[in-house]
DNA sequence: ACATTCATTGGCAGCGCTGCCAATCAATTT
DNA sequence: AAATTGATTGGCAGCGCTGCCAATGAATGT
């Protein structure tokens, strides 16, 4: 008719209530099924609410009842399925609960989460989901004072701010060096990506060398490239990393895609695996599981974690730190 | 001190302005740098602001001023990366421009698609970003009158309501064939997954069959898994496809994370590959790149789409139709 | 027959902010 | 010196809905 994208201002609850000739409240009872109302006005009240086209207005029956269902998350990038993994297992209970959730990407930056987090609150949220347990002081203070719950997903190892689901990152790492050195491993690499912005595999490193240390080895050489983790980085990571050192006989990668990426280096080269090299992964993503060799890795119960996160935040459960676990995957090329 | 999560009542703009001696719609002036004032206002206000800890209440804003900078997103999977980067473009844009994204998962399931549609209008958002063109009565109907700009993606090959930014579905799968067609390869078969629910995975193996006929051929054989894609199912249905018919040259799957299945599968039955059986895949995915052989597939501009869409809703364009076109990857599979 | 209970219902004051308009005051203009 | 201009500023009416409370009328009890 009209052509333009807005079109008449829209239906108001007072016209539905004109409509139905019924008072403002009794509408907003019949809508949101609360309080008592009478069959007959029920079915007065929804026959003119179809016919007129209504939509309530959260933004305004927010306001009135100072309480959204909204809910904030953060997570550092879309490209890694690990947080596609903690946003479906969060929208999955937000949904459920009847909230939405408004989605930001940090980018792995810290002054941008902070950002994030003062516009979010600005929603007045019912909760902010975030991962790990490193934010800004700002953030911080801006979190706790923020009226909102906030649950800080996938690393426990450290203080959080109210709820905290996860697994002991740190731990994670030593795990795997653990079993890389039960396998009688002892000539060992690393190849990761950007650590100085992805603090978790900073965390699970760490850890790593850490229990190397105990047996008194330690890594003999790592390539680290400062972009975010792809296949490609470590396969390339790989390649650097074994020009330097020929002699190595295992590969502890910052995570699974970049360990796929160089099990398709060993695949191309034909480097035996794990006889001549042993590949150790992180993440326990799909595609890592099913390549022809399982690629050994830390599976980690992502969905769960999100799900969890949002469950406890919504349900007005004490603060508390919850820890999932993670399991070790031993596949084939370690 | 309290131990509750909710703090007291969050400081509100009267409270600031108050404490900074100024009127009302002076603080409001100030911290939406709208309007004039004086400097010395500028900093009493910025002051009161940051020694309360004001956080601007957008809900009572957006009430207020009839507008909100959300945008709705409505995709159908995370599990996908194809909406990860869709997202991820759609987020950058909106960012940009002050927008926040509400984001939403149909599940690919029309029913669940117009609920979402229904909710996320009540937040009256600016914009509402959806993927493909086949949404149901209701929802279609709803988006024409929710007063927001409706921007679907991915798809151009039908009508949309609004802004439609994507390519032509049907003709990637009738350029898959052609290249195909145009190898050699004639005995053809189909490894997909749940097609009633992925529309646009169906509309790709229709124009796919287009393409052979017009050649006088059609496909030997299919397999359909009535589950969502992945690398696994991929992988089985290769399997399975193989046992019925293990005289077909070529398979053409209805994505790349099935492709990669299929390709696993080859390099551990030691299937040689273009030579025993080509493989063509759909999506351009950084693990099929970078595969020992590079996946043929169809790479996809999404981050590019998921930024158009978000920006042209954002910026009053008219009503059209953007085919960002793709591009076919010869790769080294077929 | 009159009091008491209870399910329904309508009225109306906000929720916190923005938009509009009028008021104020210093700087210019005639 | 009076008038005009323009930059600042405050007041206040909503935005559309919910929460509270009073009003209504029917049902029940004594």
């Amino acid at each position: 008719m009209d052509g333009r994208a807005k079109s008449a201002a829209a239906v108001t609850l007072a016209e539905v209530a004109a409509a139905a000739g019924v008072g403002e409240s009794t509408v907003s009872r019949v809508l949101r099924n609360h309080g008592s109302f009478s069959a007959k006005t029920r079915d007065r009240v929804m026959d003119a609410v179809n016919r007129l086209g209504y939509v309530p207005n959260m933004i305004a029956g927010t306001l009135a009842s100072a309480g959204s269902r909204l809910v904030g998350v953060i997570v550092p990038s879309f490209s890694n399925i690990v947080f596609a993994d903690v946003l479906r297992g969060a929208s999955q209970a937000l949904d459920d609960s009847g909230h939405q959730s408004v989605i930001g990407v940090s980018d792995y930056d810290p002054a941008r989460e902070e950002e994030l987090i003062a516009s979010m609150l600005s929603w007045r949220p019912a909760a902010i989901l975030l991962a790990g347990l490193e934010h800004t002081e700002r953030a911080r203070a801006m979190l706790k004072g923020g009226g909102a719950r906030v649950a800080e997903m996938l690393d426990i190892d450290g203080n959080g701010l109210d709820l905290v689901v996860g697994f002991a990152t740190a731990e994670t790492g030593r795990a795997s060096a653990r079993h890389l050195l039960a396998r009688g491993y002892r000539r060992i690499g690393y190849v990761g990506h950007d650590l100085s912005r992805d603090t978790r595999a900073a965390k699970r490193l760490a850890g790593f060398e850490d229990a190397l240390a105990q047996s008194g080895l330690c890594l003999i050489d790592r390539e680290i490239a400062p972009v975010p983790s792809s296949v490609e980085v470590g396969r390339d990571g790989l390649e650097r990393l074994l020009a330097r050192r020929p002699d190595l006989d295992a590969v502890y990668f910052s995570n699974d895609d970049m360990a796929v990426g160089g099990y398709f280096l060993c695949l191309s080269r034909g480097i035996a695996i794990p006889g001549r090299l042993a590949l150790f992964g992180y993440n326990g993503l799909d595609v890592a599981r099913l390549t022809p060799q399982p690629i050994a890795t830390i599976r980690t119960p992502r969905v769960l974690i999100g799900e969890t996160a949002a469950r406890l935040a919504l349900t007005g459960a004490p603060a508390q730190t919850v820890d999932v676990g993670f399991e070790l995957i031993e596949g084939a090329t370690a």
